[in-house]
DNA sequence: GTCTATAACTGGATAGAC
DNA sequence: GTCTATCCAGTTATAGAC
């Protein structure tokens, strides 16, 4: 950004691939990747092309070579990552057997909804961290939810809503409903770590311990959701804890 | 932002003030209104000065001359509404009468808090809809933690999980600010209003009806709470429903 | 597919008249 | 306190050479 007149040698990022002719599909994921990791750090409008390309050392004009323009590039950033995790998602979901007011069951659901989310392995963990700041981002607006949540997220959301429909009969829709909007909120959030739970706690709660978030995560919609929807333990298979 | 060229009487918002001498206060308070609801809708990033200016009826170089920066504006939008927040809950919070392991008492200071947020009347629940959404942004980036929510919202958040500890003492702090983050994480989504619920729940759910998401949320917390402190019914006074 | 060059424009900020 | 005029860095996007 600084100097255009940068005697040559300092354009670091760029120059080292300089002419490197790269098969076009190299080009496009070293866009996406950079640009996802720029966008989960200040949004659509906080990032200007140049600085995606300058950071992927690809040439400015590729970005609309290959995206055609940079809302597109930020609608293909999100719809990548939210396929693949619709995917992962229901192939668990699949795996779950649904018994009635079974305990055992409600968190079979939950875990196959927040594994993917979290990252099944190590890698795959730090893989997604920029993924989950973008999707806080995203599902706090209003901008994107037309656009990218209702093709690619809400039919797999609802699948997951009919599940606990399954497991909690009696429950009123409503409920369900809600209750799983404020886990969608509250889930979004904490994995966006933003250091937050850090600070308020002293050091206690680590933003970063991504595993640690998801049992405790699990358990407080357990909870929130059979208090909303009025169900006892007594009515419930496999105790409350 | 189309035509400059506009030939005389069509630049209404700008027109119908030009060359009324405000009081500063005024002016202030203009650039104040029209920023929080186009920072709400857009985020910092996506609005430009022109456009608050143009869209408030004030000159340009005012802002610059008011707030002295943009940014300086954005946090000033902020902080203004944060303090009247914060002194509306602790005037509430101090009225709670706390009682061990009281179902009332954990009712009662989420009310002190979610009330306010809501807003009192019918005229300052409109009046703060737009602070709300630009809540749920900026608590969901990394940008403003430490700018805005370390100096201006931590220390009263802290209140409240104090007052929810006194309430339930054996329960493990770590799940307290656990609990208390999935809370803000959820509240700060729901009452952004964002519609998606309305589009899950096709209808059934209104992110409009702030007083009924008030209740729900309220339940929903005090179910996930409980669940992760690991303490059943039979522990709290009041029931569990 | 990649890169250069440039068109066409918008951005924040300020100096200085009133 | 307000407004005009202006600076100029930075923006997306594309035409056209390679």
């Amino acid at each position: 950004m600084k100097s255009r007149i940068s005697g040559r040698g300092e354009k670091t990022a760029k120059d080292a691939l300089r002419g490197t002719r790269r098969d076009g599909r190299a080009t496009r994921q070293a866009i996406l990747m950079t640009a996802e990791r720029l966008f989960a750090e200040s949004g659509l409008d906080g990032v200007s092309i140049r600085e995606i390309t300058s950071a992927s050392g690809v040439d400015l004009a590729l970005v609309n070579y290959h995206f055609k323009s940079k809302e597109n590039l930020f609608a293909a950033t999100l719809s990548m990552r939210i396929d693949e995790m619709n995917g992962k998602r229901l192939a668990l979901l699949d795996q779950v057997e649904i018994a009635e007011y079974s305990m055992r069951t409600l968190r079979d659901i939950l875990d196959a909804f927040t594994k993917p989310y979290v990252g099944l392995t190590r890698k795959e963990q730090r893989d997604l961290s920029n993924y989950r700041r973008l999707v806080a981002l995203v599902a706090n607006s209003q901008r994107w939810q037309a656009v990218i949540f209702e093709q690619h997220y809400d039919p797999t959301t609802k699948r997951f809503i009919e599940a606990l429909h399954q497991t909690l009969p009696s429950a009123d829709p409503a409920k369900l409903y809600w209750s799983m909007s404020f886990f969608l909120g509250a889930m979004v959030n904490a994995f966006a770590e933003t250091g937050r739970v850090d600070r308020l706690s002293g050091g206690l709660c680590h933003s970063g311990r991504l595993e640690d978030i998801r049992r405790n995560i699990v358990d407080f919609m357990i909870g929130g959701l059979l208090q909303s929807a009025g169900i006892g333990e007594r009515q419930m298979k496999g105790g409350r804890a």
